[in-house]
DNA sequence: TTGAAAGCGCTAACAG
DNA sequence: CTGTTAGCGCTTTCAA
């Protein structure tokens, strides 16, 4: 190590006493102005950084945030990453990641994890966010923490969503406003709580507009490429096929445009195409796809925020905290007028 | 918090002293087995777990390892972290995630953490794996650092490849086993040495099988699906085109496939398509796409193995330790026999 | 083979 | 507004 900088070389190049010292680095108040700038200055001076380990074992901060995940998106996972680092650094709080495998005991494996880092905070993310016997864990050691986009227990714990129900209603008012009105429907794994609600935001903007939601024009779809594909196959190897067709994610909606392809089916001439997450295979297709971006890193810095601030309790009597954060109609080549 | 156990409880419940805890937990020799298995029960009973940043502290080792990275590919970086965490897990050794923005002065965003975290090791992904600023910093600090896949100046530390090369080779060789001799090619951004080495290892497969490489068949690209869609543009809109096409990645595969479908090349009948890395995205296109999968998790777990073993430094007069690990040729739908 | 004492570098109380 | 005194929970000497 080059460098050994201590609180103790700054305190003695700035002529005060470490206790001042670590004042000024916790902006605390009560230190002079004249007296922070000298500080400052040494610190500077001498490059000096915290030690992290010591600060931890003597205060009561970690400065660590865990981020708890099992997602099987890699697009989604590291946007959470970076989301949540841009609110940490502002802070000087690190990133510590713990891939979780929710085939095994996750609660096993979380526990040692808290009892060794004693983490200022955690982040869940599908699905662990909804494990129980996660909750029940960090509950147990008193380790606060934030779900991104939670489908059950909403009022449990601090969380931070987006709005499933009004995306899927102006995904779909899109399609209606291009001349659509058999908009045909992929749903998604009936498990995860966003496929109702993003059924739910369709059947309501159909609804609306006066359009009926033809159910042989509904289909059941589990999220993966292959199920939408075979739903695809389904909707449109028929003369009465939909005109458009709403996916509830964007790996069905490839699906869709691989049979669309496969039956000569003019994409979006023929056939508008919609997805929904906007993950990086909507931009590998030709023609691009029209979805839904979800603001996953800008969710992901609201959790930290949240953690940071220290508000992740329920204030007085009302329910913990929710943060509900705008999504984006995404609107690319795989949508346009019939014909 | 619920539980404030400490090595002290541990040693009181089994009878010895503090240091002898310490001993048992640290795996030490000189411990007579009966008392460890003493202390071993007292820490089950007690579910002690020793706190990190007292142990970081007070010890040489952190029990951190970090991995920086400013990598383009979520799934890349996913990959590295999971493989990684597989072998840190083994030792009780956690994962700091620092993404770097390449956009600004990197080697200052790394001192700073790097004297705050004290961290033990570091995992260097392209491309700042081959960032000489960086590599500096790291060095200065004397922290050890291995590197994925690094392009540049392969001597100066320990690293963990994989044989382009060769898997250019092979998936050439693949598409003439299928009795393709007029292969086309899409060559990589011209700034990562992987594409060198993927053009190279083709042309080596065409010439040793007598197959003449056409200049008019090789097209530069750049990594990006627009890239491939047009280098396949050149190379397929004209009656003389190849009947494979070997892209230096999946995204620009996944290009070519784009264009075939729109002038209507049945893949793999009329043309093969083959691409590198298995993406994602080479899964949710139809048909399937055969590419080159790159071992990530076990690269990475390999580069924490070579940091955890402290094996990171070049022995007597030898270079720094490299692993060379193997590739897997993922032969999908997208290849095939001519006609 | 074991233990006692002395810190690691910082924050937390409490005095001044 | 500033400094002193104690530790935080562990590893490291160094003795026994």
């Amino acid at each position: 190590m080059s460098s050994k900088v201590t609180i103790h070389e700054v305190a003695r190049l700035s002529g005060v006493s470490i206790k001042t010292v670590s004042r000024v680095l916790n902006r605390e108040p009560n230190v002079k102005n004249d007296t922070r700038v000298r500080v400052q200055e040494a610190v500077a001076a001498l490059n000096y950084r915290p030690n992290i380990s010591a600060r931890s074992l003597a205060g009561s901060k970690a400065y660590l945030i865990g981020v708890f995940f099992d997602n099987p998106s890699p697009a989604y996972v590291t946007d959470v990453q970076l989301g949540a680092i841009a609110r940490c650094r502002e802070e000087g709080y690190h990133l510590i990641v713990e891939p979780l495998d929710s085939t095994g005991d996750v609660a096993a494996q979380v526990e040692p994890m808290l009892h060794t880092l004693r983490m200022d905070g955690v982040i869940l993310t599908p699905p662990v966010c909804d494990n129980a016997a996660v909750l029940d864990v960090l509950e147990a050691e008193g380790v606060p923490y934030v779900r991104l986009s939670p489908d059950q227990d909403l009022g449990r714990s601090a969380s931070v969503r987006m709005d499933d129900v009004r995306a899927a209603y102006e995904m779909t008012a899109h399609l209606i406003s291009l001349g659509h009105t058999d908009i045909g429907f992929i749903k998604g794994h009936p498990e995860h709580g966003a496929s109702h609600l993003r059924y739910e935001g369709y059947a309501a903007a159909m609804k609306e507009h006066g359009h009926a939601v033809r159910e042989d024009h509904v289909e059941q779809g589990w999220f993966s490429f292959r199920s939408g594909f075979e739903a695809a196959e389904r909707l449109l190897d028929r003369p009465d096929r939909p005109t458009a067709i709403f996916a509830s994610n964007d790996d069905m909606a490839l699906g869709v445009m691989a049979v669309a392809n496969r039956l000569r089916l003019e994409v979006p001439q023929t056939l508008s195409v919609a997805g929904f997450d906007d993950t990086p295979g909507a931009k590998v297709v030709w023609p691009q796809l029209t979805t839904v971006r979800q603001p996953i890193q800008a969710m992901a810095a609201a959790a930290a925020d949240l953690l940071l601030g220290g508000a992740t309790q329920a204030e007085g009597d009302g329910a913990p905290p929710s943060r509900l954060l705008d999504f984006e109609l995404v609107v690319r080549e795989s949508t346009g007028p019939i014909g």
